[in-house]
DNA sequence: CCTCGACTGAAACGAGTGTTTCAGTGCAGG
DNA sequence: CCTGCACTGAAACACTCGTTTCAGTCGAGG
């Protein structure tokens, strides 16, 4: 009851969830209206607020989205030691065609910081969590903090600069030093 | 002739935009508007158009400001050997009354990736910039990159989950092995 | 057949948006 | 005194916003 709208698991939801999902990784969930988001996905803003409630129902259902994709990837990571997982989470953070998801993803946890309120409360927090468990398995606290930072850290310099080379070779080195 | 107002260096123009910085450092600049700004500073939206041309150069001269705080920041650093550089940035970043200016630091870098149009483009690749071009005095640039995506990934994990020991431990490793 | 519930279209509502128009202040230099 | 200039207030303009109201359509179950 927290307000997800009429149709909780309607197949008719799922269906404009994955649309809109789509959409927002292309247009980002910042300036996000209802009214050109529900033309490109065949729908209509009454029927988005009839199915999700609200808008910031939605958004939330579009967070969780982005989360289960990024869950996913965590859930089917090779087994192996600290500097092969470090390397393979990389190769899955510098893929280009996870780009728009990962955008996605810096613009929710930036929002989610200066607005604690919000259908985008506890984003940030959760995924610093779920990425912290993978690497606790294989390295102790304070080295799954620092490997953490330096995978979050190139993301961030990779996305504003598109230099792969550089922060590759970044990334690389930590892993290196963990062997 | 970039369309930032009519009075260009203005007394009162900086005196707003003085104003302008403080509220937006608390209410971050994602839904900022001109009414309840200008209510706030002890203006009006007419005054504010005149004076930055229009919202857009509103932000632009915003974004330009938090800038400076930055660049001011970089600018007057002890010299010294890299680890005491990496010490002496993470201890200005952990420090509590910077938090406001931090998480609209982040929030602009966000935006600026998702939307490389509109007044915050170039905003996050000048930041990258401006860090590396310090770090790169006292490392070379693989090791640079690297104690930036800490600094930047540690930030993003303390601004998240507010455990300044834990992130402040994974800097610390990282600047103990630059030694 | 009839009803029920899922779903949808059209239109309106009230509030808020950036921006413009017009009409002024008040103070400087000539 | 007068002209120009920096600046400002009030009001309107032309939207867009999330949301609601009302009136349906449609297929399945009794």
């Amino acid at each position: 009851m927290t307000g997800e709208g009429q149709g909780a698991g309607s197949p008719r939801r799922e269906e404009l969830l994955e649309a809109a999902y789509a959409y927002v990784l292309r247009h980002g969930l910042a300036d996000l209206s209802l009214r050109p988001l529900a033309r490109e996905v065949g729908s209509s803003p009454r029927v988005l607020l009839y199915l999700f409630g609200s808008k910031d129902g939605l958004v939330r259902a579009l967070l969780g989205r982005a989360r289960t994709a990024e869950l996913a990837l965590l859930a089917d990571l090779p087994e192996g030691d600290a500097p092969g997982l470090l390397r393979a989470l990389w190769e899955w953070l510098a893929a280009p065609p996870h780009r728009d998801l990962l955008r996605l993803w810096v613009e929710g946890y930036g929002r989610a910081l200066v607005e604690p309120g919000g259908p985008w409360a506890g984003f940030a927090e959760a995924t610093v969590r779920d990425w912290l468990v993978v690497l606790g398995r294989v390295l102790p606290e304070a080295a799954a903090t620092e490997a953490l930072a330096v995978l979050r850290g190139a993301l961030l310099d990779l996305l504003a600069t598109g230099d792969a080379d550089r922060t590759g070779a970044a990334v690389a080195a930590h892993a290196a030093r963990l062997g």
